[in-house]
RNA sequence: GGGGAGAUACCAAAGCGGCCAACUGGGGCAGACUGUAAAUCUGCUGGCUGAUGCCUUCGUAGGUUCGAAUCCUGCUCUCCCCA
């Protein structure tokens, strides 16, 4: 019987993923899975760093670019469209690639999540009202009542924790925490992980390099025609709120460049928070292909 | 040269005799996270300590006081106004 290995290439922002992944895919003559939340949006380019034409010509990439701001996108659609590309990619490979830095949208492929019915516009959009009006208190409150057992283990500071849980109740009439399993699905690969990191002062370095590049790229532009679309989820994001408050006079372009430095640390640490707690990862310098390449032959055989 | 304002921890900025190791914000570090996840949220952030506590801090050198970041004096530096 042949198995099957999704290698994951994981790690914080501006480490070097990209180049890495595509080295890989092509030592192992397989394609790459992308695993970004932001580059999914074919409208954010320059912003969210997604592979170049160039290196998209070398290795065949999936779910890059191939949804719109306009469109309602998260892990489990994620997960769905990624599953149904790898059902493909392992009909005539045993190995595919998945590179990116959105840990949950990993967690989705890998682990699953439950199924949850999608939430109605609406009902979001009265919830958040409420919050608005009613403040954190409110909301919580009225968790209390619609879902005691979730409203025990809830991170109560958070709002955006207790809309989805209020959401999903009221739309579906059962409690939020009565879809929740944990567990995980079946699924016929392995997951081969590895985590990329380089010394923090040299990231840091990377990450002001790559902004000063976007900015140089035309971001400002970029993010400027999508100002329109400000209050889009898609455009929650580092690189173009910031911008968007220099649009709006709130700061200079040199602050607001700052702000993007600053707020791209703070989600690459985010980012190795959450893959450092996974400790099936077994990690790299973006630089170790020799290393990497080993540890890999050496797993695949001993599954 | 004359007059005025100010020097606080990585940065900004409160504090103006005891409740101050010093508000708050930023940054940094650590963490949480099952459909917004580049999002959202939490903790810590002078040193030593498990806790209690101890030690060294608010430009600098002295002084007043039971007690000073807070009052007084000298010095250094910064900024503003008039020449």
């Amino acid at each position: 019987m042949h198995f099957k290995y999704l290698i994951i290439i994981a790690g914080p922002t501006a480490v070097g993923k990209t180049d890495f992944a595509i080295r890989i895919a092509k030592h192992l003559g397989t394609e790459i899975i992308n695993a970004d939340s932001r580059q999914v949006y074919r409208e954010m380019k320059t912003g969210t760093a997604v592979p170049s034409p160039f290196q998209l010509a070398q290795v065949r990439h999936h779910l890059v670019g191939h949804r719109s701001i306009h469109q309602q996108y998260n892990a489990s659609l994620f997960e769905l469209e990624a599953i149904e590309i790898l059902d493909n990619l392992f009909t005539h490979s045993n190995a595919v690639i998945m590179a990116g830095g959105s840990g949950m949208y990993i967690k989705a492929v890998c682990h699953g999540i439950d199924d949850i019915p999608s939430v109605d516009p609406e009902i979001r959009e009265r919830l958040q009202q409420e919050y608005l009006g009613n403040g954190l208190a409110g909301i919580q409150h009225r968790l209390l009542a619609v879902d005691p057992v979730y409203y025990k283990k809830a991170d109560l500071n958070n709002p955006n924790r207790i809309l989805k849980a209020l959401e999903i109740s009221e739309m579906t009439g059962r409690p939020y925490s009565s879809f929740l399993t944990g567990n995980a699905k079946e699924r016929y690969f392995h997951p081969v992980r590895i985590g990329l990191d380089i010394p923090r002062e040299k990231l840091h370095e990377n990450i002001n390099r790559r902004v000063d590049s976007m900015i140089a790229g035309g971001l400002v532009d970029e993010a400027r025609n999508l100002y329109p679309y400000r209050g889009l989820n898609a455009l929650n994001t580092v690189g173009y709120k910031e911008l968007f408050d220099y649009f709006e006079n709130k700061c200079s372009l040199d602050e607001a460049v700052k702000k993007i430095k600053d707020h791209t640390r703070q989600y690459a640490r985010r980012q190795l928070t959450w893959f450092r707690k996974q400790k099936d990862t077994k990690w790299f310098l973006p630089d170790e292909d020799e290393l990497v390449y080993s540890y890999v032959n050496e797993t695949i055989s001993r599954l």
